[in-house]
DNA sequence: AAAAGGACCTGGTGGC
DNA sequence: TGCCACCAGGTCCTTT
């Protein structure tokens, strides 16, 4: 489900309300994720104060007094504020339940995320240690792309949506930036010159911050901590719309796979020209 | 070392 | 209506 825009909207949609308040209790109702949830969950959290909210990647970081909480939602999972008695759907695998009665309730259908404790720097947890750099931040530019790949032989769409490299790009708007940006998606990167690098960056960008802006992309089941949906997915130049007019020059949207993944692109605006 | 493919899960959809 | 194959927003791990 979520990329970025989908984790920073949650992340400043919980925020004001999460900071400076305690956790009472945490309910673990299913400890089956990416990793298990730690059995001692609870007895690390309660009476903790959570300080802050950040976001690496797509890795929620909660600081509490004494340790971090950090949160990662895979492809389907959802976080929501409500009140503890909110009845329980199928899924809701953990309450993370406030002084003041607040909730925040993690609900995963696929469980690819996952929900872990450390107590260690949070900048060296092996999760996080070797994420690239983060695309909103000012050293994210089309020169740091270009010098990556002169050392590579792969193409452009998996290169971006690498999080060694850059963190946060996902299948939707990995296709959206390179749409914007007018590079197919099967380009070998090293024959992407600077100039392209730097529209690229900029698109990336650009993508990425309509996308916050817009509260993300619902495409299913994507909603916000409160519950609504992102209203993106009506700016989607081509992910999805395979068969369907470009916006810009009226072709049909083409489709196809690339490495595990679908890909959209404009066979004129992205120069069909490249095997696919 | 880097690239590609498989694996982990459930649920929704479309075809027969 | 039912069954089945296939697809989905991520990313770690194994294989090449």
């Amino acid at each position: 489900m979520p990329e970025l825009p989908e984790i920073e909207t949650i992340r400043r949609g919980i925020a004001p309300y999460l900071q400076e308040l305690s956790f009472k209790t945490v309910l673990v109702r299913e400890t089956r994720l990416r990793w298990p949830v730690p059995t001692e969950l609870g007895t690390h959290l309660t009476g903790q104060t959570i300080k802050n909210i950040q976001r690496r990647g797509k890795y929620l970081l909660f600081e509490c007094s004494q340790g971090y909480l950090l949160i990662h939602l895979g492809m389907s999972g959802s976080l929501r504020l409500l009140s503890p008695n909110e009845p329980l759907k199928k899924h809701d695998h953990v309450d993370f339940i406030f002084t003041d009665s607040l909730c925040l309730r993690y609900h995963d259908p696929r469980r690819f995320g996952c929900i872990l404790w450390t107590t260690e720097p949070i900048a060296a947890h092996p999760l996080l240690a070797k994420l690239g750099i983060e695309p909103l931040s000012d050293h994210f530019n089309g020169h740091y792309l270009y010098q990556i790949a002169q050392q590579r032989q792969c193409k452009i769409k998996p290169f971006i949506m690498n999080h060694l490299i850059v963190v946060g790009v996902g299948n939707i708007y990995a296709n959206e930036a390179l749409f914007s940006a007018k590079i197919h998606p099967s380009r070998s990167v090293a024959t992407i010159n600077i100039q392209e690098y730097q529209n690229l960056a900029i698109s990336i960008q650009k993508i990425l911050t309509m996308a916050i802006a817009q509260g993300g992309t619902t495409l299913r089941d994507f909603a916000d901590s409160k519950g609504r949906p992102g209203y993106f997915s009506q700016l989607l130049q081509v992910y999805g719309r395979a068969g369907q007019p470009c916006y810009q020059c009226g072709t049909p949207i083409k489709q196809y796979r690339l490495g595990q993944r679908t890909s959209y692109y404009c066979p004129i605006c992205q120069n069909d020209s490249i095997p696919e």
